[in-house]
DNA sequence: TATGAATGAGCTTTCATTCAT
DNA sequence: TATGAATGAAAGCTCATTCAT
């Protein structure tokens, strides 16, 4: 995960190899970037990226997780989502989600980037990485399904994990089919209420039915 | 889709091609896979290959196509989701996903090949191939989602594709979430209920609040 | 030179394989040409090509000597240019050269398949080919040096082969020349005059200088 | 063009691999050329070549290109024509071109490959080498050119593009039939003078005839 | 007489990584 | 701390030709 050297550089040049690898990877994906363009974009020499950086997946690593923080830093931390009921729990999230997807929508290498993630992932030589990184986001969603659980939001009757993953597929898919769409940045809060509205069916509690 | 010469060889050939093959393509994926590492299992020579098929692309949409094929045959059609009313519809689904489920649980392979698919999907190359493969499985998703909507266990509110989009996100979900918990064949049935059931909670009619 | 077995086959399948070579020769070279598109385009398996034909030069050399043959027939035969003085030696060799002109601009593959000639001739296995196709054309050029010898027309103190030679390559220059020219047929004969004024200074026999 | 790390190479070095590259293209033309075999003649890795060079067409540009300077540097610049009347220009012309003839004599690899030139040249992606390659030649023949119907050597009622491309093909006539023959460089001289004189009497300008 | 399946050598090119300096 | 020269393995793919039938 970038060697200490790497951080002693001038902050710009820490910046343009950054921003190339960024480019390129979202771009190419891993597999098919390449480290010599963004030695060559980076304007820095071979040798170099292999002294600041353990190799591709490590480059690769730095360069995801360092976006990533940036963007959680940028939309700010995440509600306090005990302070309420279930129903200003779920619009909590909303907002907290649209918030997300407009600050993803503005860093279109980013959000190629977390596309490609998938792919990435299954090399088995990143399950170390892909773990560093979930644990840039998973937390904020285990407090929010626990806290949605707290004041009665989410159900209890399936597996943390369960909820967890499904949701994250549903927030995958979502972003799946706003790529496919032609995009209109002013329906997004709509989309996003309509996809918090499936989520809301489907992890709120069961009632029974009479 | 593989050339006319490679069905007439004989089956244990196309077998130990199409083996070799899946093989390849679900321990890599698509873009990692090596055609060189396939010819060399498959025990044929590199011109054999290419003239069987043609191409790297060829050879993964024939298998993809052809063990997803076996998928369903060894299944069998869906069940007429028209015939009843919201509860037998559910129930209708969960069966039948059940049976899907259990079928890709024996070819770990296939579902391997599956998981990847999303990733060699964005390959421009692909989208023939995607195409033709799509049409094996979006189809009857589309028909239970009318059928489902026809009586009125879905909800009509929100674009059909982005229903589908999301509910096979669901469905990917839980087979990730499957493949990472120790594996229980018994338990598979409550696992379905549960995913069905959160399919249930998003998808169907919004009822009034009172 | 195609075997016998060639010049049994029905004209009209002689024909196809004759024109699906001609065009693949004129459109990539001898060495870019494929064999396996002109089989496929002459609708013949690659068996049959090989029973036919010796092998790709083979095809070459047979394409070519049956459409130089063709050429010449097309435009008749040379005139008798013993008939006359310089004059007429010159201002016939003007007509027959502005005729094979003409016929080759008529026969834009074959002409691409002779610009292709010195290319292939490097090939050391096509001397033998190359002799061949010679023993087409040097005839009447050999005869039409001599008559205009005999005429007064020519000089006869060079050597007969380095004349022959230098004819040629002025031709080839030519025909490179209007290539690259926007084509007017129009203007063709006095582009041709203005060649044979050039060969005619060249060749005509030496005046003492005053 | 050679990439800057080429020339940073050991002298010896650079000629090892100028001249197996040399060799592998006289011997087969750019298109048979194999670059396996080049590498392997200079003893160098695959991924050398393509650290130095950008592809086969690269190397091959360099490989004429720098031999064609040794030739010019060797000979020296062409004469002043302009000084003199058209007697002087055609004998200035023929001891130059005297001169570049034995010079090339003497190279017969690179005369190998000025002779397969016409070949490669035709290649769409070698129009840009082909520019840099001709204005190392082609400049002098237009000044000659210039000064020949300057000093009334030369006629000016056809187009100067025609007279230099015939002048070239007589030029390369000239070297293939000195090719065939047993060669005699003492006889050199006078074959050049034959050919001289015949450009003399194909490129002065047309006396009237009486 | 005709077929087409099968082949393996060959091609150009890219790449991540190492290491002497 | 930094460089960039050097490498070899690997990639996908094409091809003319052979040969059993």
């Amino acid at each position: 995960m970038a060697r200490p050297r790497f951080l002693k550089l001038p902050p710009h040049q820490q910046q343009a190899i950054l921003q190339a690898a960024l480019e390129e990877f979202a771009a190419h994906g891993f597999h098919d970037a390449s480290l010599n363009r963004v030695i060559e974009a980076a304007g820095i020499s071979k040798g170099s990226m292999y002294y600041y950086f353990d190799g591709k997946e490590d480059l690769y690593a730095y360069v995801a997780q360092t976006e990533f923080a940036g963007l959680f830093e940028q939309v700010g931390p995440p509600p306090d989502f005990d302070a309420g009921d279930a129903e200003t729990f779920w619009s909590a999230l909303e907002d907290y989600y649209r918030q997300l997807l407009q600050a993803l929508a503005a860093s279109p290498q980013l959000a190629a980037m977390l596309r490609g993630w998938s792919a990435a992932a299954k090399n088995p030589a990143f399950q170390e990485v892909q773990g560093e990184l979930e644990q840039a986001s998973v937390p904020w969603i285990e407090q929010a399904l626990a806290a949605g659980q707290r004041v009665g939001a989410i159900r209890d009757d399936l597996p943390a994990s369960l909820l967890i993953t499904v949701a994250l597929g549903m927030g995958e898919a979502m972003d799946l089919w706003l790529m496919s769409q032609p995009v209109d940045p002013e329906s997004l809060p709509a989309h996003v209420h309509g996809l918090i509205d499936m989520m809301r069916g489907a992890f709120a509690p069961r009632r029974p039915v009479h």
